[in-house]
DNA sequence: AGTCGTTATTGAAGCGTTTCAAAACGGTGA
DNA sequence: TCACCGTTTTGAAACGCTTCAATAACGACT
């Protein structure tokens, strides 16, 4: 079907290997050749083939990044950073969402695995790490993004998140909010148990406050509806008087339903604080506080990890980087901010 | 490195002819020899080898997916439609974002080629669609996304641009809006120049109505945000009542910037609609009027098109499917709504 | 016992690259 | 003229898989 190295080979009257220098060396080539077999290429609309190039290769020259959804600004805006980074030494990203299935997750890993992917970037739903140390153990370098390691054992890029938990809880109780609901879940996700903890320490230490968990199955925007319209339904004097949302998603789904019905002010009767900063968040109805993460900075400094580590080969040093989550203050916890 | 199939035959003690035999039509082998090579393959920790089934196969098992912006929400929802269609037909979909600049589009393309996809799916940015002529050239089936192919030499699913943007000036004329401003770009992709002639041709039916251009750099939140701030700077009386903006990112930057300098109000002083109708613009500050594309739904026809296509080979029919634009009022330019 | 028909397994060819030791080439200096 | 040397080019050997014609195994039937 389409032409090989071989019909170019052919075309210009020399060896195949010849015409893989000039693809891959050229300056070992003589000038004359290069030109010729330049020609030939031009005129043959050769293309080579990936496939063939890395089955000698014994892997390729792609890395796989693993997400939680791919529908979420947050995590475009980590894979964006981690297509720019990784452009720039001549890899390629290949995305998977694993919708907070573990199936799903396993089998974008597996295809990845077959796919020989020079090394994985992944945000984990599923707790069990097994299959990580899988590929770890076939000489796949893997880094965990957005989520660190809890027993160092991989290199992580990530945000504190129990810090995060602790930042935003804080922050209501500094407005004077004593009844916090956490909406978020599912609570197996370590980001999600993180930032809850951190908000219980810090709740603990106030006497007359309290917090209450309201599980979700996803974060996304709908369960955050579902959500609101569960603490609508609460007799008045049962309601908390802010929420800490899990993300910016959910929290815009609670701020959606709450002004939709218009049976609740935010700020006034009810805060609301996110976690992310996506975009979106600024820009909403009443503009959503929230715990910043530098999603594009954490996917970028990811494959600068997983590229270290694939020099390294399997004694490399794993390395845990944290950033520091900051609180950006908006109209959602403060009037008029 | 990896165990290959070729140990896997030994370990199992049969041929590597039968291994291939287990991997893909295990109903033709023994139950036994089954067994016995599962279990080999377990031992082992044998995994399947990509690159070397795709070179003998020809052909890969993916998509190409080519998309103006990977980071706005329109085509991530078009991405899930086309990745949710390909998975149940078993292809998995590679995506790859131009960011409006032709070099890009065409070096992702160059990969997607080398990749010998199975066939492509792009929004182009490129007026000239030689290199997509090339593509099919070499047996790759193409789909046009989010855009007609004008002449029918492709196959396409498409939204109808043109009528979404009468959709879009009829509506804002029907709210008594005579100065619109029309703010998109760059001009030379196709679903904005559409969108622009479409309001035109309605705009001019109205005697006392008017139409502005002004051209931004990319459909962006930032760039939305730079021409509102055009637009306040203007004197009190030559500025447009309307904006219609080519996306809703772009309409969220500009309201962004009205809300924040707090001199203009929408819909009062200046209605703002969008286009794409992402999941933000209804949560927006003032929920955003907008011409509703079914994103998912495109992705999934399209990857529909390319399945039919890529069996059919190179006589296969070509198909222009177009959706039709849906409005979606909200407040930006209807008070109250 | 020999033959036929199934059912299971084998072994080798080939997909398109890259790599690398070996060969060819073309000067140079003796 | 010849041996030697650096520069180019060659040709064959993998890489790991699938496919397919050929072979083997094994009852059943004549």
């Amino acid at each position: 079907m389409a032409a090989s190295i071989r019909d170019v080979a052919r075309e210009a009257g020399v060896s195949v290997g010849t015409v893989s220098n000039v693809l891959n060396r050229p300056e070992i080539v003589a000038a004359a050749t290069v030109t010729r077999v330049t020609q030939a290429i031009e005129q043959l609309g050769f293309v080579r083939n990936d496939a063939a190039r890395q089955l000698r290769a014994g892997r390729s020259t792609s890395f796989g990044l693993v997400v939680l959804d791919t529908r979420n600004p947050f995590f475009m805006d980590l894979a964006y950073g981690a297509q720019r980074r990784a452009i720039d030494d001549g890899y390629t990203v290949l995305m998977g969402g694993s919708d907070d299935s573990p199936e799903r997750e396993h089998s974008i890993l597996e295809m990845f695995e077959e796919h020989r992917v020079a090394g994985v970037l992944i945000s984990p739903v599923d707790t069990d790490l097994t299959q990580l140390w899988k590929l770890r153990h076939a000489g796949i370098p893997v880094v965990l993004v957005d989520r660190g390691s809890s027993d160092r054992s991989f290199s992580s890029v990530s945000v504190d998140d129990v810090e995060g938990g602790r930042i935003a809880a804080r922050h209501l109780l500094e407005q004077g909010r004593r009844r916090i609901a956490f909406v978020g879940g599912p609570i197996g996700i370590k980001q999600v148990s993180d930032r809850l903890n951190g908000a219980r320490s810090v709740v603990a230490e106030v006497a007359d406050a309290t917090l209450e968990v309201r599980e979700t199955q996803a974060l996304s925007v709908l369960e955050g509806r579902r959500i609101a319209e569960e603490i609508l339904a609460l007799p008045a004097d049962r309601r908390p008087d802010a929420v800490f949302a899990a993300n910016d998603l959910l929290a815009m789904g609670v701020l959606q339903a709450f002004v939709m019905t218009g049976s609740l002010r935010v700020p006034e009767d009810i805060a609301l604080i996110g976690y992310d900063d996506i975009d979106f968040a600024s820009a909403a109805v009443v503009p959503i506080t929230s715990v910043r993460q530098p999603a594009v900075e954490i996917g970028a400094t990811a494959v600068g990890l997983l590229l270290t580590e694939a020099q390294a080969g399997a004694d490399a040093t794993r390395e845990q980087i944290e950033f520091t989550p900051e609180l950006v203050v908006r109209a959602s916890t403060v009037a008029g901010a």
